[in-house]
DNA sequence: CGGTTTCAGTGAACGGTGTTTACAAGAGTT
DNA sequence: AACTCTTGTAAACACCGTTCACTGAAACCG
């Protein structure tokens, strides 16, 4: 049974129906849709109303960017359980892949939280599932350690304090990492692998390739290859 | 002397001003602020009257985004001049460091112009640019065809599609290409290094790097050190 | 020159928006 | 039963895009 008093389920539920009308305003219509006045309508009240669970419509805005992160996060998280082979290159790609479903399923969403030139956001929630993701996977990688390459010295400060987000991120799933499956050269690549990758999504939910594309799906997949082959996973 | 006649110059005039109002709003207060009543406020005239110049709000917002473009291809094209050195690999170089300097320092225009889940909005435009200095680039630097590697055979249509967009840009310099130089090898490193360079800015811009870097710069160098050596240019 | 057309700009209006305020009415508490 | 806390309302304000009837001056023409 829920402990909560009756008043405060009605609360809990008439919050989730706000969330849960903002993000079909958005999905239909576009960022401009999301309009106080028009969730209101959704729920049969008044747009006043809303303030007594938003401070603002901005401030409404920031939590459906977190809702979004949470959602994609569970996608993403779901798509790599449904990855049976035990190889962690498969993984890897399983995710990749993910990422880029949900982003063309979701171009709203996906401009809303990756391309809005505004200071928080998401950012947190979205930190923690690229970390959630990324540490585990690159943990798992030991025996493809072989990268070692050398990164511009200027690049160390910053690359050693990835290195420590992640080894803390990873720590929390109870792995310790040894530098020398997480070295720096490995870790240049992790982020220059989130550029790409981010690139390639971006740029075709953007639809701003120079030339039409008419199958990207295979592109993605060639750039996967190479990004998995720099970051030090075997081919497969 | 003007032909135009007193008319057609106050109209084109007041277009002018229009242009220019709007793009401040946006460089100020962002996207959102930039309102029909508030550009027609800054001219000292009704919002109505921008009617006789654009058809809608919409249509303004979409020569916003021309001008930018014009603006962005200009601001290039000076910075690929001020390169002196006759190496082709310095002016690539110089080109991506100056598109990387225009974005971060007109964030809610390159947000507008490359991050909006719209149909054509600036393509043509911005694809011109690119074609205009990526063929040029390409084809001068002859010497440097040693990247010939397979590509998956998938991504032929779309690649020779794009070497015909190339090859018909760089015509208009008055510059033919050989297939040797423009293999679809090279083609392909060209198209990933666009989705490098556009990832590495827009996460710069966006602020969505998985750690705060403190100084991107080298980052940006270092990606366009390995970008050059993939595509075939000499390091430089 | 006088008459006519063209056209940039106005003011009022409509329906939409975020936000504030004063107020009502029910739920929970004592 | 009396009181407080909470959730909603209605009205209002200023702003938005857009339309429409209208004005006044510039441009054109016989």
């Amino acid at each position: 049974m829920t402990e909560a008093t009756r008043r405060e389920r009605l609360r809990a539920e008439t919050e989730r129906e706000i969330r849960q009308a903002a993000r079909a305003l958005l999905v239909e219509s576009g960022r401009d849709a999301v309009t106080l006045r028009a969730i209101a309508r959704k729920l049969g009240i008044t747009a006043p109303a809303l303030y007594r669970y938003y401070d603002s419509h901005d401030a409404l805005l920031r939590q459906l960017c977190d809702d979004i992160c949470a959602d994609m996060a569970a996608a993403l998280y779901a798509d790599l359980a449904a990855d049976t082979s035990g190889q962690v290159g498969c993984k890897v790609r399983a995710v990749c892949h993910a990422f880029r479903r949900w982003a063309l399923a979701h171009p709203q969403e996906f401009a809303l939280v990756f391309a809005s030139p505004r200071d928080p956001l998401g950012a947190d929630q979205f930190g923690s599932v690229f970390l959630q993701l990324a540490g585990p996977l690159i943990a798992s990688n030991e025996d493809a350690n072989h990268v070692h390459e050398e990164v511009p010295a200027v690049l160390h400060e910053d690359l050693v304090r990835f290195q420590q987000v992640l080894r803390d991120a990873v720590a929390e799933h109870g792995v310790t990492l040894a530098d020398e499956v997480l070295n720096l050269g490995k870790i240049y690549h992790v982020v220059q692998s989130w550029v790409r990758l981010y690139g390639h999504v971006a740029l075709e939910v953007f639809g701003r390739f120079p030339f039409a594309v008419s199958n990207p799906e295979p592109m993605f997949d060639s750039m996967l290859d190479q990004m998995l082959s720099d970051i030090g996973f075997d081919e497969g």
